[in-house]
RNA sequence: GGGCGAUUAGCUCAGCGGUUAGAGCGCCUGCUUUACACGCAGGACGUCGGGGGUUCGAAUCCCUCAUCGCCCA
């Protein structure tokens, strides 16, 4: 192979497509339950349809990918299951705003069945352009299995788990205060509201005690309008101005009603406001939380759009903030209205259309958590077992804690969702009848349950569609809210692999080996898959848990739209190519939680700029180093013959760079093995840049040059190239490819011993096993070589000389030392480009010379003519002030009675040695001084 | 309010009880040395957030304060 042929510079774009599609028409990332290697299986965190990838999804890709190649090279049967998560509220937020914006038309212009459409277009478009970045990563995801929530074999795990779940009185329905977005007219989830300070105002109002002329109780609230919804009013029960009046009545403003005075310690503050707080249970979730610790009655006063209803007499059918008004006004009028305050005031708003939450007491569904009656564990309390015996292990292990802390509250799971977009409920209504009835219709069905409904009526759920009729003309009706989206993501360990359907790769492939998420969905989605696959299964859905870092900009900031800051790693990719973003990736993905990336515009060939940040040039820059370095062995390789070789009669640095390869496949893959990717693509970039390019590539030049040396060096050489493709291959995956498909060209038999032909791609090539044999002698020997090249560089660049300068450079030495350096003296010679190299134990130097006293050899430049006496002096005099520091620390250690006698005794030894030897530096500088 | 984490070179991060605390980027100096300027060679830069403690020995373990972030109320 000539060089030429090789671009000098990596284009990744080039290897992405070619080696891809390669890849794909060998089915390598196809997973075969029949075979029988092992297997190891890992799901995507389906992606949201609702938008692109992001960097953090690009990060936990590249995490998998790594895991899955590395995997499938140690000859495990790898599955990674890609899929995408139709995301329910998200999703529908997206399209409703969409034809909002477009159309000014809202979904109930377009109905159900027309806005579902809009929303597969919707998620066809998405998933489309997801799968593609993933392919553009070069993930090797198994794509002919492909799985999407709401897609048939999903559905069908859905059903089939509600309906075990309702059977096992998993499943309750009650009234519960939510979170209400009154635009999208849903119930949402804690964590799809956000809180913002606004200006408000604290209205103080008068609440006449019932039976005690003139006296009223002065109440501070933001939110007067509830005082049609008030049930009670609370104080502390210590609190000494009202204590006489617990037990009593007040009149609700406005209302005609009365309420109790209570006394609740939990709810009220005495040293905030006036000391009494009204309670409105069906507006208020502290309130609510009052209401049944009192058993007070709740008054709900809106209507699903956010208007008041007729519980709030005169007032019904206003919005609430016209009723804010009125109220306000009639208060005034009845004189009840005692102070107006200006105020900030904490709003709720909805993530999704960005309107002010309303708590609201509404019919919703409930997985039940708790432990059962009798005692016996529940799904809380199982999925927390399953972690702490240790069947589930998080990594970095401090996040159990988030997961048993929130699981340890055992809080019902809210699971159902007023949309249209998602897994409808499979709960059909009927009205009030004899149970009988219900037998008669589903004789001999044990596809269908029944269970009194709490409002009077009955539940039933099927696990397949019902038609309504089987009751009779309109006997049942199916339930209109949709499954919470987390519900069909807690299945997808499972679901994805057929569940119910016991499909050989279930059996294969659950439970899966690593699930690797970001941690703010530990408990949303993590506890949940556990919880699910111990009730469906009966085994935990995974072994390993890994959370990954989440990528900030520069300034800490989650990386976001609006924001601006975000950084499109498909834009990265055409920058610097896939293997870059991902080295990149890989090196930024330590034990920290948060990953900063700077971010700085750049602009594309095409002219667009984009977000990117300079972090990516590492991954660039190492890719290329590695092209360049192969590039340089690939054009030394065109005679190659494969003949066997004797690894034991190698020259010294060939075995040191073995030694060094050999040492890094045991920790590279120690280090996967641990989640490491850092570390690993650390030890990686060592090997091959610190210690392949600038030592051993120089090291064998003359080498090759030599016709008589020039074979072995050659198979040592494809021998190395080939190790470093596979062991860079799971996180460089492209380059590597590149590099191993021009090196079988050429070398397509290699090895140390006898050569043996090469794997087809190395995407399935064996992962590399380290050497039979070690040798220290020659590690310790090339490394005291680098080390004096290093030092003659050093005088050479310190005093200034010309670069053309001939030098003829005396290294002083003794024993094993004088040994190590002579064996390497024609390498040497040539590397520090010296006319004349001398290695001796004499200690005679010449008059003008530049030293360097190393621990066990002196480096001598002779300088004649070319040096300043002063400057040289003044160099050894700093240097001999250094060794006197050093020694006088040690000294000072070594004379310190209690660490000599606590300390372990080799870390005294070695104290001993480096004092020993630090001495005997300065008596050679001293030499030198003397000298002079 | 509770929990978790971070604070080490200008920036991004390693190091988690034992030599003189490291890497990449950035910075400075010199180099068209036929693999690579996305490079080579060399260099400068840190009282490891403050204070206390444990220990022969602390960036590392404990306590405390400060600042920042995340999660849960």
């Amino acid at each position: 192979m000539n060089l030429a042929d090789l671009p000098k510079q990596y284009e990744p774009q080039g290897a992405q497509d070619r080696w891809y599609a390669f890849w794909l028409e060998k089915g390598y990332f196809h997973a075969q339950p029949s075979c029988d290697k092992p297997p190891y299986s890992i799901v995507i965190p389906p992606p949201n349809v609702t938008g692109a990838l992001h960097l953090g999804h690009a990060l936990n890709n590249t995490i998998q990918d790594i895991l899955s190649r590395w995997r499938r090279m140690q000859g495990y049967d790898v599955l990674w299951m890609p899929g995408t998560d139709h995301a329910g509220i998200a999703t529908q937020a997206v399209v409703e705003r969409r034809l909002f914006e477009e159309e000014k038309k809202t979904r109930h212009d377009l109905g159900r069945e027309e806005l579902t459409a809009r929303i597969w277009a919707w998620k066809d478009e998405y998933e489309k352009r997801i799968l593609g970045q993933l392919r553009l990563m070069g993930c090797s995801c198994d794509w002919e299995r492909t799985r999407f929530t709401l897609d048939a074999v999903c559905s069908k795990a859905v059903r089939a788990t509600f309906f075990s779940l309702f059977k096992a009185g998993k499943i309750l329905r009650g009234k519960r205060l939510v979170n209400w977005d009154v635009q999208l007219r849903t119930a949402v989830a804690d964590d799809e509201i956000y809180y913002e300070e606004t200006d408000g105002s604290l209205w103080t109002i008068r609440y006449p005690v019932v039976g005690s002329a003139g006296e009223s109780l002065l109440i501070a609230t933001t939110r007067p309008e509830t005082l049609l919804g008030d049930t009670a009013v609370a104080v502390h029960p210590e609190d000494p101005r009202y204590k006489h009046l617990i037990g009593g009545e007040v009149e609700v403003p406005l209302t005609g009603r009365r309420a109790p005075i209570i006394a609740d310690p939990l709810l009220v503050d005495p040293k905030f406001g006036t000391g009494v707080v009204k309670v409105t249970p069906a507006h208020d979730p502290s309130d609510y939380q009052a209401g049944v610790r009192n058993r007070l009655p709740s008054i709900n006063l809106l209507n699903p759009d956010g208007t008041y209803n007729e519980n709030a007499g005169p007032y019904a059918g206003l919005a609430r903030q016209v009723v804010r008004k009125r109220v306000l006004a009639d208060l005034e009028a009845a004189g009840l209205l005692a102070k107006t305050e200006a105020y900030k005031v904490r709003l709720n708003f909805s993530d999704r259309s960005k309107t002010p939450i309303e708590p609201y007491l509404s019919d919703q569904w409930f997985v039940r958590m708790g432990d059962d009656d009798d005692g016996t564990p529940g799904f809380a309390q199982r999925a927390m077992d399953a972690v702490t015996s240790g069947r589930v292990a998080i990594h970095p292990e401090r996040y159990a804690k988030s997961y048993l802390d929130w699981l340890g509250e055992k809080r019902d799971w809210c699971i159902s969702r007023q949309l249209w977009w998602g897994h409808r409920i499979p709960i059909w209504h009927a009205a009030d009848r004899p149970e009988s009835e219900l037998e008669r219709a589903f004789a001999g069905r044990s596809d269908v349950v029944w269970r009194r409904s709490e409002t009077g009526g009955w539940l039933v759920s099927s696990l397949a569609d019902l038609s309504g009729d089987e009751l009779g003309a309109g006997g049942l009706d199916q339930d209109p809210d949709v499954l919470d989206t987390w519900f069909s993501s807690a299945l997808w360990p499972h679901s994805t692999l057929g569940w119910p359907d016991a499909t050989p790769e279930l059996a294969k492939y659950y439970p899966t080996s690593v699930l690797s998420t970001a941690r703010d969905i530990i408990t949303l989605w993590v506890a949940r898959m556990v919880i699910f696959g111990l009730f469906n299964r009966d085994e935990v859905p995974f072994r390993d848990v890994y959370i990954h870092p989440v990528i900030q900009d520069g300034l800490g900031r989650r990386m976001s739209k609006s924001l601006g800051n975000g950084v499109d790693p498909v834009d990265i990719i055409e920058l610097h190519g896939a293997d870059a973003l991902r080295f990149s990736l890989a090196s930024g993905t330590t034990e920290t939680q948060d990953l900063r990336m700077p971010v700085t515009p750049q602009t594309l060939p095409d002219g667009r700029v984009v977000n990117s940040s300079e972090r990516f040039e590492q991954g660039r820059n190492f890719a290329n180093k590695f092209w360049n370095a192969s590039r340089f062995a690939l054009a030394n390789l065109a005679d190659y013959d494969p003949a066997p070789l004797d690894p034991a009669s190698l020259p010294l640095e060939d075995r040191w760079i073995l030694d060094l390869l050999s040492e890094t496949i045991v920790e590279t893959t120690a280090e996967l093995e641990r989640f490491q990717f850092a570390e690993a693509a650390r030890r990686l970039r060592d090997l091959i840049w610190g210690d392949f390019c600038d030592g051993y590539v120089e090291f064998v030049k003359g080498r090759l040059r030599d016709p008589e040396t020039r074979p072995t060096a050659q198979r040592v050489l494809a021998f190395l190239l080939d190790q470093l493709c596979r062991l860079l291959h799971p996180i460089m995956p492209f380059v590597t490819e590149q590099v191993w498909q021009a090196l079988a060209s050429i070398a397509p038999e290699r090895g140390l011993g006898a050569p043996v032909p090469a794997p087809e791609s190395v995407c399935i090539a064996p992962w590399p096993e380290p050497l039979a044999w070690s040798d220290p002698n020659a590690r310790r020997t090339v490394t005291l070589w680098r080390e004096v090249l290093k030092t003659v560089r050093n005088l050479r660049a310190e005093r200034d000389l010309p670069k053309d300068a001939r030098i003829t450079p005396i290294l002083i030495a003794n024993g094993p030392v004088l040994a190590a350096l002579t064996r390497g003296e024609t390498l040497l010679k040539s590397l520090m480009a010296a006319e004349r190299l001398t290695i001796t134990d004499s200690a005679a130097r010449p008059a003008d010379c530049a030293v360097a006293v190393l621990p066990e050899v002196e480096v001598v430049l002779p300088l004649e003519g070319l040096i300043d006496p002063a400057l040289e002096r003044a160099k050894q005099e700093k240097a001999l002030a250094d060794l006197e520091r050093q020694i006088s620390g040690h000294k000072a250690k070594l004379e310190n009675q209690s660490f000599v006698a606590r300390a372990p005794a080799e870390v005294v030894e070695q104290a001993r040695a480096k004092l020993a030897e630090l001495e005997s530096r300065r008596e050679a500088v001293r030499g030198l001084l003397a000298g002079k």
